[in-house]
DNA sequence: TTGTACGCGTTATCAT
DNA sequence: ATGATAACGCGTACAA
C-alpha cells in the first residue's frame, strides 16, 4: 500500500517494440549482441534507451522454448557438505555466471534413484548441459544423459573405461598423489603402510588404492602384507569406522588414506584408541581441505586444485555448448603432496 | 555409432496424445496430479502408458511459460567455501528437490553489483522466488525482488529494521549467543575481554557485536574498556588481520568472535604472537563449523542450526509460493554454546 | 469426461 | 535494414 498497485506483469518484447516504435523482431535482434550488426545504429539506440525505461528483461523461459538452449547448466555433486565440492562447485559457477549462464545445483546424495530423478528434472529443466562431480560409478546419469542427448562434463572423476567414451573428465592424478604420499613415508623409514581407502564404486577410491600398490611396488614393498580397509562413504564417520578395523589387526606403522575427512575420522580412532600421531602412528590425507593445517596434528596431505577443475570443466561444457572452439581434452591435474606434522619418522619400538 | 541415429528430439505432449489417441489437454490433465481426477481412470492409465513408452517428460521450460511458474528458485550465497552455507544450501535444495523445485544457486562474492545481476538473471529465467544467505546488509536484492514482484526469503540474516517488512527471515538470535559466550568467559574469570567483529554492513556483525555488548553489561563489565575491532569479510585470513591489530594494543584476556573462521584466523594471529591458547588468551568463535573440535585447540563456539535455518526458509518460501498455507512468520533459532579447550580459567600473571 | 482454441514471450525464417 | 509470420510445447478457459 505504498502507492497504487505496482505492475506485477513484467513488459514484455512486445511492449518495448511500441514504446521504440519499431517491430518486435527489431528489438529481439537489438537485444542480441550477436546480431545488432544487422540494424541500423539509431534503432539500436532507440530500442535500448526505450528497454531500459521499461526495465525490460527478455524471458529466458520464451527465449529458450524458441531457441531450444536456455543458457542453463547443471551441476551434480553427492554431498555439498564434504568441503571437496564447495570450491568446485564455486568455480563452476563463476565460469558459467560469466558467459551469462545459470547454475542448476543438486544433491544427488550418492542415491541411485535421486541421481536419475536429478537429471531427468534437469533434462526437463531443458538444461543444455550437465556437469557431474558426483563420484559414484556406476551411476545411471553419464547413459541417461547421453540417452537424453545432454551434453555432459566429469569433474574430479575420472572418466570410466566402459562406459560412454564421448564424457570428457577434469580432475587429479589420483594414483600419482597416493604414490607421493607412500614415497613420503618409505622415505621416512615405514615398511609397513595401510591404506584406509574410498568407498567402493567410486573412481577416486580405485585410482588412489591403485597408486597406493604402485607406490608400495616402487618401493619393493610386499604387497599382500599391506592391511587395506574400506570406508562405507567419504566421510569423517566412516573413516573412524574403518579406522577401528584397522587397528583391531593392526601391523602398520603408517597409513594413507584416500580423503582428508577419512583421516579425521582415522584421527579421531586413534584418539581413541591411544595412539599417538604421529608418534605412534603417521597419517596421511587427501585433498588438503581448508583448515588441514590448523588441524592437531596438521596433515600431511595431497593437494588438488579443486578451482582449476571447476573452471576447465565449465569452460569446456561452455566450449561444447558454443560449439565453436574445438572440443576440448580430458585433464588430469597433477597434484602436490603437502607435507605437514602428520607423519614423522619411523621409530623402532 | 552405436545403432541407428537415436532421434535426439524429445517427445512432446502432441506425441503421447497421438499415441494414445487422445487430445493434447487430456495428455495434460493425466500428466497433472491435481487434475487426473477430472479423467476417466482407463484414459489416464492408457495416457500414463503411452507417456512411459515413449518416454515422455513435459517441458517446463513450455509449462512455465504458460503458467507462470517456473518451479524454480534461486538460492544466493556470498560465498560457499565459507563452512557455513553448504549445510544451509543442501537442506535447502532437498527441501525445494522433495517438492518438484529446482534450485538455482549464485555467488554473490559479496559484490553489490553482481548481486543485482543475479537477481535479475534469475527473474529472467522465471524464478518463483529466491532465497537469500547473502549476509551483506544494504545489498540491492531485497528491494530489487520486491521490485520484480518476487517473492524473497532470507536465512542467516536478520530482516534489516529499515527495509522492506514483507522479508521473512530464518536465522539465530546472534546476540544470545554472544551473550552466552561472555557469560561463559566471565564465569571463568575474564574481565578484560575483547570482539573480534565480523565485516561492517552484516547483519550478523552487528548482531553478535550487540550481544557482546549486553554480555558485557549483564556482567557489570565496562563497556569502554573493551578492544575492539572488525574484520573486513568473513574469513580466515581477515580474522588474521584484525587479531593482530588487537594484539597491538592488548590489554585483554579473552577474545569472542563473530565467527569461527575469524577464530581460526586469531588463532593464526596468536601463533604467530607466540600467545598460547587457552594459556594466554581464551578464544570462541561461532556457527560451530565442522572440524572445530580437531583443530588445536578445539574451539568454544556457539552452535547455529545450519540445516534447520535452511529448511525453514525453503519450506516458507514454498509455502508462500503455493499460497495455500498461511504465511510463515520469521524465526530466530536458539543457538547453543560448545564448551571445548580454547577458553581456560583466567590466571592471574 | 473430453475436445477446441488460444496465448504465454521469444526467435527463426522469409519477405520486403 | 526492417517487418510480417509462424512456431517452440504447454496449460486453460470454454464448449461440447
Amino acid at each position: 500500500m505504498n502507492r497504487d498497485a505496482p505492475p506485477p506483469t513484467r513488459p514484455t518484447i512486445a511492449d518495448v517494440a511500441r514504446a521504440a516504435g519499431v517491430h518486435a523482431s527489431t528489438v529481439s535482434r537489438a537485444m542480441d549482441p550477436a546480431a545488432r550488426h544487422r540494424i541500423s545504429d539509431a534503432v539500436a539506440l532507440r530500442v535500448t534507451e526505450a528497454a531500459a525505461a521499461l526495465g525490460y528483461r527478455p524471458s529466458a523461459l520464451a527465449a529458450g522454448l524458441r531457441s531450444g538452449r536456455s543458457r542453463t547448466v547443471g551441476v551434480l555433486v553427492p554431498d555439498l557438505t564434504n568441503p571437496v565440492f564447495p570450491p568446485i562447485v564455486e568455480a563452476i559457477e563463476q565460469s558459467l555466471a560469466a558467459r551469462g549462464y545459470v547454475t542448476l545445483l543438486a544433491n544427488t546424495a550418492g542415491d541411485v534413484e535421486r541421481e536419475r530423478l536429478i537429471v531427468e528434472r534437469m533434462a526437463a529443466q531443458g538444461a543444455d548441459g550437465l556437469i557431474l562431480a558426483s563420484a559414484a560409478r556406476g551411476g545411471p546419469a553419464v547413459a541417461l544423459a547421453a540417452r537424453l542427448g545432454l551434453p555432459l562434463v566429469l569433474v574430479n572423476r575420472r572418466l570410466p573405461p566402459g562406459e560412454d567414451g564421448s564424457a570428457i573428465s577434469f580432475g587429479s592424478d589420483d594414483a600419482a598423489g597416493l604414490r607421493a604420499a607412500v614415497a613420503h613415508l618409505v622415505a621416512l623409514g615405514h615398511r609397513r603402510i595401510a591404506h584406509l581407502g574410498g568407498p567402493a564404486g567410486t573412481a577416486t577410491a580405485a585410482d588412489r588404492l591403485q597408486g597406493f600398490r604402485e607406490g608400495l611396488a616402487a618401493a619393493g614393498l610386499v604387497l599382500d602384507a599391506a592391511p587395506l580397509a574400506q570406508a562405507s562413504a567419504y566421510s569423517r564417520a566412516a573413516g573412524r569406522v574403518a579406522m577401528q578395523a584397522l587397528l583391531a589387526t593392526g601391523g602398520f606403522t603408517a597409513i594413507t588414506t584416500a580423503n582428508d575427512l577419512l583421516a579425521m575420522g582415522a584421527y579421531d580412532a586413534l584418539e581413541e584408541a591411544g595412539i599417538a600421531v604421529p608418534g605412534g602412528m603417521s597419517v596421511t590425507g587427501f585433498n588438503d581441505m581448508p583448515l588441514m593445517d590448523r588441524v592437531a596434528p596438521p596433515l600431511t596431505t595431497v593437494r588438488i586444485q579443486h578451482a582449476t577443475m571447476g573452471r576447465l570443466a565449465a569452460e569446456a561444457l561452455l566450449g561444447r555448448l558454443c560449439g565453436t572452439e574445438e572440443p576440448a581434452e580430458s585433464v588430469r591435474l597433477v597434484p602436490q603432496l603437502v607435507v605437514r606434522a602428520s607423519t614423522a619418522a619411523y621409530a623402532s619400538p
